[in-house]
DNA sequence: GCTAAATGTGAGCGCTCATCACATAAGGCT
DNA sequence: AGCCTTATGTGATGAGCGCTCACATTTAGC
């Protein structure tokens, strides 16, 4: 794709980041070489190095990408529904993400984007939209270090992250949109954590 | 280590794991080199793959070590628990293995040792035993792909993985036995799911 | 329109995994 | 014992990788 025009290429960084986004959801993040995404925007392995430091850059702006597509499909903000059901839809949208998109979803949180020593802003500030939807419908007023926030999210990612590990098979269907429905039953098990308490909190 | 006396090392295979385990532990997958271990026994580096089909299933016998040490480590059989205690106790012991080891952990559920194109036996029967103590501890009568066992195991992996990932940064104390006891913390908001119906124990 | 900065090139270094024919040792057999 | 099969380790080698360098080309600022 994005073909040049002569020299120049005109915006190879994107074309870079589209093509890894491609390499990586269709093969897993090892197959992200710098060359491939090199070539696949007809240009020479080298000329990477001049938008990305190194081949890890790229795979945090191909997470980063990643992030923002999560996060699209996890706004939720129907004021018509109650926030417990915000809450399953959220979590289910979050759950079919990771399910239809399990080698993208593995980069965007595995050591490759994520590293304590060396942690990216960028990426950060592409997750964060995330953590902000679940605190608020989890009920903790936005409270992101709230044991119910943190619970929601755990419970979420968790199941989302056994069933891309295979540590779910045969305990779920195996059949992707089956799975997710599953899945999504299980969600509502965890409801109760949720529930607005006889104490009002309505207020605020 | 591990010293050889001739021609022949004695247990090459051991030697390997021991190595990789070690090159893991200490920097992450991307650090087990299949020259490295070899180097680390004394060996010459085509020595490995007389053991290893390639360095993916040497990786793999890593994590199947590592599933051996975690499951040790969460093998809690005090019948002087109550179920919940148990459960608590499992969940706190699998957290603190996950940050006390988290380059072991990340592979041991990471894309390198789970593929569901090729699936790897031995270590799916490196990681049963795991869930079957879950299963037992959530109240679920052993029953793995009851809702109960599912959360309950999510939830402990959840948190694991997203403070491994660095998503719990300045939500969780970043000293280690801190952001333990924290996450111990928050899996006790969790026990109400896995509560004896119709008999009220602990409320807290 | 000239110059400086940005961007792309091609060669190449050192590393990786993996394979090959070959060398050496260990164990079973008579 | 001696022989032969099998298991195991070696060194050379190929192909691919990330990354760097000096150099070529284009764009943009003055």
């Amino acid at each position: 794709m994005t073909k040049r025009k002569g020299y120049h290429h005109g915006n190879l960084r994107a074309g870079l980041v589209a093509a890894g986004l491609e390499l990586v959801r269709k093969n897993g993040a090892s197959a992200l070489t710098t060359r491939a995404c090199a070539q696949w925007n007809g240009v020479s392995s080298s000329a990477v190095f001049r938008h990305f430091r190194d081949r890890r850059a790229l795979l945090r702006a191909v997470a980063a990408e990643g992030f923002a597509m999560l996060a699209r499909t996890t706004a939720i903000d129907d004021p018509a529904l109650t926030r417990q059901d915000r809450l399953l839809a959220i979590g289910g949208a979050y759950l079919r993400f990771a399910i239809e998109e399990p080698n993208l979803f593995r980069l965007m949180y595995g050591a490759d984007a994520q590293d304590t020593a060396d942690p990216d802003p960028d990426l950060e500030a592409a997750a964060d939209p995330l953590l902000a939807q679940t605190a608020f419908a989890a009920g903790a007023e936005g409270d992101m270090s709230d044991a119910r926030t943190l619970l929601a999210w755990s419970i979420v990612h968790g199941l989302a992250m056994l069933t891309l590990d295979n540590q779910l098979e045969g305990l779920v269907p195996s059949d992707p949109r089956q799975r997710a429905e599953r899945l999504e039953a299980i969600l509502v098990h965890a409801l109760p954590l949720f529930a607005d308490v006889g104490r009002s909190e309505r207020r605020g």
